[in-house]
DNA sequence: AATGTATTTTAGGTTAGACTAAATTATTTG
DNA sequence: CAAATAATTTAGTCTAACCTAAAATACATT
């Protein structure tokens, strides 16, 4: 009885485990929001997606929605495709960090098992993608992750950045600028109370920098 | 007012072009049996593809149907997308000529214009494909065939094998296995009136061969 | 030219996945 | 705690692309 994950449904997955990552159910409007598709067509596709056998997910009305197991592998199927294929993209063909998003999300539906098995060993097995996120393992299991939000540190820290988000081509340039990339420490110099502002010293860069909280919730990093 | 050209139309497109090829229009019946949809569904795409504007087809009642430009341009485009994955496919990621096809199949509707540049770059521009099918140009122009069919030549005849079908694995698995490849000479030691089958010397290969004309219409060469 | 067969088209129906507008239920705030 | 606001759900539609059954047309043969 095993039914039919289509793309839309891999999307809808995809989608509610990244909303499931700090703990919290998935909301309604939060999944329409990232999905841009409308919330009354969202609670008809979570309604489909609960009752469907096996349940994808749990749902309750007005309560938010988390994944069962069945859907959160079917979740971390899509998402070790796309982030082997943005490591790919770059590896082999020469894309920079800011083009594979879009090109991955498109063929992430679309690659067999056989092509995945062989891109991952291509790139011999690799932990993480081209923005320092981590790829969930060929029996589906992801990676500890043990980073925080750059905004979450205060003057005088120092961290190693792991992970941007890789959604926003033009924060990534502008990253890729100012060198904060993964695996390059930074000294937090100051935050401000009023704005939340972190100046900081990036490693093998001249000058300090100031960065708002829209970019540093987005930069996770290790102490 | 230029449409939307979906993975289905896309399909269709294809199709229609090889069957083509030969200065045929393509039937209603030719066309379900290749896209294994029924007759009637394949009448009112049809009708859609003529009504768009631009027309993708030119299509009169039973009739048959062709490429007005516009479709053929698409259908080229879809065709230099498949013969490259193919390619890139054995090239890079390992696969054998038998096992391309259907990833490419499914792969060839969704990679971007750039993805296609890259791939192209990568190869160095390839003429064709591994099974030795004509790659379309970037601007989209199909290069001469001056093959044809292996079930044409006669006894004492001399050719070089210049393509095969490249959507039946088994076929390509057997061809593989009697060394018929692209580029390899062959001698035609025997021709049979009464089932067609030839009897043939292939360069490099110790015993002769017979092949029925499943299979001699399906191989491609030069005198 | 008439008739049988094969091909093609029409008509009506289904499914997945979206939409909008209106109704309902929760949450926040004065 | 009631009213306002925000979030969610229901109900009814729409489109693309398929289906089947029946009708119509074309073709092939006597």
């Amino acid at each position: 009885m095993s039914e039919i994950i289509t793309q839309s449904i891999q999307d809808y997955l995809k989608h509610i485990y990244e909303l499931n990552e700090n703990g919290n159910t998935a909301s309604t409007n939060d999944l329409a929001a990232r999905l841009n598709i409308a919330p009354a067509s969202v609670t008809g596709m979570l309604q489909k997606l609960a009752s469907v056998s096996p349940a994808l997910v749990v749902y309750k009305k007005h309560q938010g929605v988390t994944l069962t197991r069945a859907g959160e592998k079917a979740a971390l199927e899509v998402i070790r495709h796309h982030r082997l294929l943005e490591l790919y993209l770059v590896k082999a063909l020469g894309y920079s960090w800011d083009e594979v998003h879009a090109e991955a999300d498109r063929l992430e539906h679309f690659i067999s098992e056989d092509f995945e098995a062989r891109v991952a060993e291509a790139l011999g097995h690799p932990e993480r993608d081209p923005h320092g996120e981590l790829i969930p393992t060929a029996d589906l299991t992801m990676p500890m992750d043990e980073s925080c939000p750059l905004a979450s540190l205060r003057t005088d820290e120092t961290a190693t950045v792991k992970r941007v988000s890789d959604d926003d081509p033009a924060l990534l340039r502008h990253l890729l600028e100012i060198g904060v990339l993964p695996e390059v420490k930074v000294i937090i110099e100051n935050y401000s109370e009023l704005d939340g502002n972190l100046t900081l010293h990036v490693e093998g860069q001249k000058s300090k920098i100031v960065l708002g909280t829209a970019i540093t919730k987005r930069i996770f990093v290790e102490k």
